[in-house]
Order: structure tokens, then C-alpha cells, then sequence
DNA sequence: GACACTAACTAAAACGTTTTCGCTGTCACC
DNA sequence: GGTGACAGCGAAAACGTTTTAGTTAGTGTC
């Protein structure tokens, strides 16, 4: 590998010049810079990140911790995007991005995820999709490092989430205005984001009148598609079954509609289905779900550019609890009831 | 950042001892060795990366490369568990995983590939999902670095591939075991993963006597449902249908299944529907999707070992090409014929 | 011509490790 | 008591940068 002492060799000048002269700066002669950059790039020269890392204290890395319950990993089409979009926003400014080590291996026997992140150098991370109440998780979430979180609000950081309160009422909304009045919610498993929408259900129920029964409201987990299922199922065979069902997830909603199928009904015609997300697989589905299309760009590109003005202007840059906001996408999935 | 200086000061010991009793050197004494651990533990001494980097340019640092030309990104089934098995294997043996930074911003202008792993000090790339014939990706191919493939053979290099050929050969047969005998291939574009299933596609096809029809066998892009949905169409209104069509691939497959369905036929009844890769949304459709299960933890797996290997020791890790075997899974969506 | 000032460059320290080599002391052996 | 072996430790160089604190030469001013 070329380094700047074959450089500087080269063009008969001092290592410190050509340093100099690489990175701009102002006390080294306009002929000379040239030159050197020249015969650098000829050289084929490429700075040691690692040398720099050690003089600057910047690596130009950042982290992303990124634990599925379900171990669907980046499979999880949610995720996935936003990480997907994360990444753009931070290599566009020049950085890159490293996974947090969350498997146990020989050489991290007994070192937690701060002390991962701290090892490799990461300069700021970003947590999405994890138990956030592991004392690990917490213990980073209470560090020093720059933390940014998806979808779970913690004092004193900032946060990035999915707007589920206004996302479920306009969803609500949507569905009361197509007349349903007896709307089933199959909700994922406590966490903030369920909460949220569990408010915004029991609200526009009011707000619209109707009285919630509590056999419509049930649990599964995300993306659970057996579970799914059989919720459905059951409230299927219900002495007075609902008219819209409410899934967990559009992933989730394949179990719903597989439940709906299975007993010989026709979505929207006798029940009408719903997910949540609007992830690629609702659009193409026949019929087309109902759903909330969660920004996902948006969310991955705020909380890299949060996460990377904390660590560039530490001093200056405030914790924010940013909400983005999601979108009602109408399908063929709900019936008009009047 | 406490560093070794603090742990050797407060030990009463010089910087190489405090260095070799944490590598485990034979030439420190035992207990001098516990009580040095033991203070660094205590004072929270993290090894500096950067630091240990430039002494031993090793950085246990892996790149991968995955640009979807669909800019599906990580949302993409087959090669996102890919690549989350290879980041389980690789970590469990102490590598950590960025991303090979693809795209062009501020900081790297005019850098190659090559270039961004040398300068992120990446000791080895895998590559998938990729137009792997644009000049950067041969660069990146053709350098020093240990690279290995995926779903791409290039000489005197190691690849991990599902095995197509076999793969579409178990489908086909199976089809054509179920009485089929006019069967439609809507296969992806131009690449060796299309080819070799063109290939088995046709053999199985000879293999049964069956004279094989230009008209049934049309394009689509890889994921592309629309495109996918267009062609099902045109299959559909042929004089004489087939009887059975294959997908590029599960995804792809529901446009296909939109199509039968808007013609209002019923999936096997009528027609049957098959696709390839077996990702999970395939097999919680109504009907169950009759495809091809990609083995896709055992590519990672293999794809991290084969690298670190070839990382580990150049000189007698030999270039590989490897073949998953992929397994078929009859689902529901095949008519039996006879 | 003495002085201050600036532009352009360099020497050298520093970052936190690893590793080679050498030093010291102890012990066994003849 | 001299020799060698060996265990245990430290000094110092090295890795490739960045950055501070110079040094030098040239220019302008009075």
C-alpha cells in the first residue's frame, strides 16, 4: 500500500505537505497542491483510515442495532426500508454503516452492545425493531454515544416514529365512513407503537358512537401469520361476527385473508379486511388491501440526518421526538355498508 | 478513553506488559496476568480498534455489496436472509459487517468500489445481487481483495449459487409428473440464473416428449409484478393456453395470480401457478404457492465461511464454486392433470 | 539596512497499539 | 564458580496519519 511517505518522496517534499495538501489547507502553494494530488492519484494512493481514526478521532462509521423478536432479521419489510433509507442519507454524507454485533461470539464473550459499539469505533447509532427494555439496550440508550431510536420514545434522545395515532385514526376513519360499525382490531403485542393505535381505535369508536366490544378487540403478534389466523377464525364464528377486521400488519393481514378464504368468504363482499404498514405485498394482492403506508423513507432519512448532527454539532443539536406522519392507501378491501 | 497507559500506571507495569498479558503471551507471569485483566475490566479498557488496525492491518471487518438493480434494496426476500445469514456466521466468528458504500456522495467522488473497501479497510467483500458487469464491479472482481460471489461465477474466484439447475429440473418434473403438458416459463432477464433454469426448463421439457412452444416461454424482470401480471394476460388469451405457468419468482407470481383472478378463474382449477425462491409471503398465500425453496441460510453461511477462509489462509483456501441444492415445495396451486 | 510580516514549507510529537530485542535475575548443572 | 537456559519484564521502534510549532526566504516599510 502506498502511503504518504511514498507520496512526499515522490515529490520531493515533506510528509506533513503532502498532508497538508490533501486536505486543503491554506499554507501550502497552489503549483505544489496540484502536483501532489497529481502524483497521488497516479500512485494510486488512498488514505489509512485507521491512522487517521486515530489522530482525528473520527471514523466516519455509524451503527445500527437491529434485533428482530421474531428473528425475521432484515427480512422484515418494515425495517428493512428504513434502514434501507438510513443508509442512503448517511453514505450521501459521507458515511458509512456498520451492523452492531448482536450475536454472541467467541470474541465479544461478555462485552454488551455499548461497549461493541465503542470498540469498533461507531460515532453514533441508530436502534430500530429491538426489545428496548433489555438492561443492554438501556445501558446504550444511557450512554455517551449519539443514539437515535425508531419508534420508541426515551427522555432526553431523540426519537424518529411512525405517527401511528394520527395513521390509525385516519385509517378508523375511513372505515367508520364507509359505514362499518362492528370493526374488530387484532393488535400486535404491547410496545408504544400498539398502544398508540389501540388509542386511536377507542377514540373514533367513540367519537363515531359506537360502543367497543371487547370480543373484537384480541392479540397477535406482528407478523404472526398463524396467529392471525386463528383470531380470525374465531371471531369468524362469532354469534355476531364483525364486518372489518383490523390486522396487526398487512403481513400479518395474508393469515386474515387466509382465514376469510378457508371458510369460503369473499373479501370485501362479506368481511372487510385491513392491514397496516404498506409494504409492497398489500399492492399487489388481490383485492388490493386497505392499509397505511408508513413513510418509511422519511423516517430513515430524518434519523440519519438527526443522528449525524449530533455527532457533528453536539453542542447545538437538541433531542427531538420527530413523528412522521403515514398515509391512508384505500384498497378493494372494505365494503361501502350503506 | 481509558488506554492501555492507565492500565499499565495503575498496575505498575510498562505498556508491552499490559499489551501481552491481555493477547495472552506466554512470557508474562500468572498472576501478573490476573491482576492486569482484572484492572482493566475495573477501569473499563476498551481496545482501540484504529490503533490495533494500523499495527496489524487487520481490521475483522467484511464488506458487503448489494445493489438491487429494481433499487429494491434490502427489501428484497432472497438476498436480504442471505445476507442476514452470512452476518450471523461471520459474527459468531468475530467479523463485523459494513456496507460497501454505493452510492456516489460528496466524499467519494471518482472512488471506485475498490477503492471505498480498501479505504474502509474491509478485509474481504461478498457480492450479491448486482449488475456484475459494469467496469467497477470487474475492478472490484478482478482485484486483490478476497472476494466471494453470490448467484455469479467468475473464474478463479469463489461463488456461492443456488443450484438452478437442479433446482427448476425437480419443478418441472414435478410439474410435468402432475400431467401438465403445456407449460408457460416466464423467466427473468438475461443472466446465469435464467439461463441455467431455461436450461433445465427445456431438457425436462424433451425429456417428456413434449414439443416446446416459443409462445409460452416469455420475459419479465425479477420482481416485477406488473410486467409479470402483463404476460399471464397475454398467456391467457392465447388460442390454446397453458395449463400451467412458472414464475420468474414468488414475488413476481402474485401479478400472475392478479391475472388469473381478474379473468375469473381459480387457481388450480383452472390454472396453474408456480414460482421459485420460497420466500415466506409464497407459503401463506391462499392457495399455497407450489415453488422452489432457495436454501438461502445455507449461501450466507457458506458464502461467510468460504471468505473468512480465504482472509484466514490465502494460501491454501482454493477458489470455489459451490452449488446449494434448493428443494421443492408443493403447495397447492398445481392441478393434478390426469 | 533594520524591521516586521507573510507565504510556504518542515520537523517532530502524538494517537494507541504490537512486537522485536535486550536486559535482569534465578536456577540447575557440571 | 562458571556456564547456559529460561522466565519475566521493559525500552523502543513502528504503523500512517494530523497538527503544532517552528524555520526559511521573500516582500514591503520606514
Amino acid at each position: 500500500m502506498v502511503s504518504m511517505k511514498d507520496v512526499a518522496k515522490a515529490c520531493g517534499v515533506s510528509v506533513a505537505t503532502v498532508s497538508k495538501a490533501l486536505n486543503n489547507y491554506s499554507d501550502v502553494g497552489e503549483e505544489k497542491r496540484r502536483e501532489i494530488k497529481e502524483t497521488a492519484r497516479r500512485m494510486g494512493y488512498l488514505p489509512n483510515l485507521s491512522a487517521r481514526a486515530l489522530k482525528t478521532k473520527r471514523t466516519y462509521n455509524l451503527g445500527i442495532l437491529f434485533v428482530d423478536e421474531a428473528q425475521s432479521g432484515l427480512t422484515h419489510d418494515y425495517f428493512s426500508s428504513i434502514i434501507e433509507s438510513f443508509k442512503v442519507t448517511a453514505e450521501a454524507k459521507g458515511y458509512d454503516i456498520t451492523f452492531v454485533n448482536s450475536n454472541m461470539s467467541r470474541s465479544n464473550l461478555g462485552r454488551s452492545y455499548y461497549e461493541r459499539c465503542r470498540y469498533r469505533g461507531l460515532e453514533g447509532i441508530v436502534i430500530a425493531c429491538i426489545d428496548f427494555y433489555t438492561p443492554e439496550t438501556q445501558q446504550l440508550i444511557r450512554s455517551d454515544l449519539p443514539v437515535v431510536t425508531i419508534d420508541y420514545v426515551f427522555d432526553g434522545r431523540t426519537s424518529v416514529a411512525s405517527d401511528n395515532v394520527r395513521g390509525m385514526r385516519e385509517l378508523m376513519e375511513y372505515i367508520c365512513g364507509m359505514g362499518h360499525r362492528k370493526i374488530a382490531y387484532i393488535h400486535g403485542f404491547d410496545s408504544s407503537t400498539t398502544r398508540d393505535r389501540l388509542t386511536s381505535f377507542y377514540r373514533v369508536l367513540s367519537d363515531y358512537g359506537i360502543e367497543a366490544s371487547e370480543e373484537y378487540v384480541r392479540q397477535a403478534a406482528y407478523r404472526d401469520t398463524e396467529e392471525t389466523q386463528r383470531q380470525t377464525g374465531e371471531l369468524l364464528d362469532l354469534p355476531d361476527p364483525p364486518t372489518c377486521i383490523i390486522c396487526p400488519d398487512d403481513f400479518a393481514a395474508l393469515g386474515c385473508i387466509r382465514a376469510v378464504q378457508a371458510r369460503g368468504l369473499r373479501i370485501p363482499e362479506d368481511v372487510s379486511v385491513v392491514g397496516f404498514d404498506g409494504i409492497t405485498v398489500s399492492q399487489v394482492l388481490e383485492p388490493r388491501l386497505t392499509t397505511v403506508r408508513q413513510d418509511t423513507r422519511t423516517i430513515g432519512r430524518r434519523a440519519a440526518e438527526e443522528l449525524i448532527s449530533l455527532i457533528e454539532n453536539p453542542r447545538t443539536t437538541l433531542a427531538e421526538k420527530i413523528l412522521v406522519p403515514g398515509e391512508l392507501v384505500p384498497g378493494d378491501s372494505v365494503r361501502r355498508m350503506n
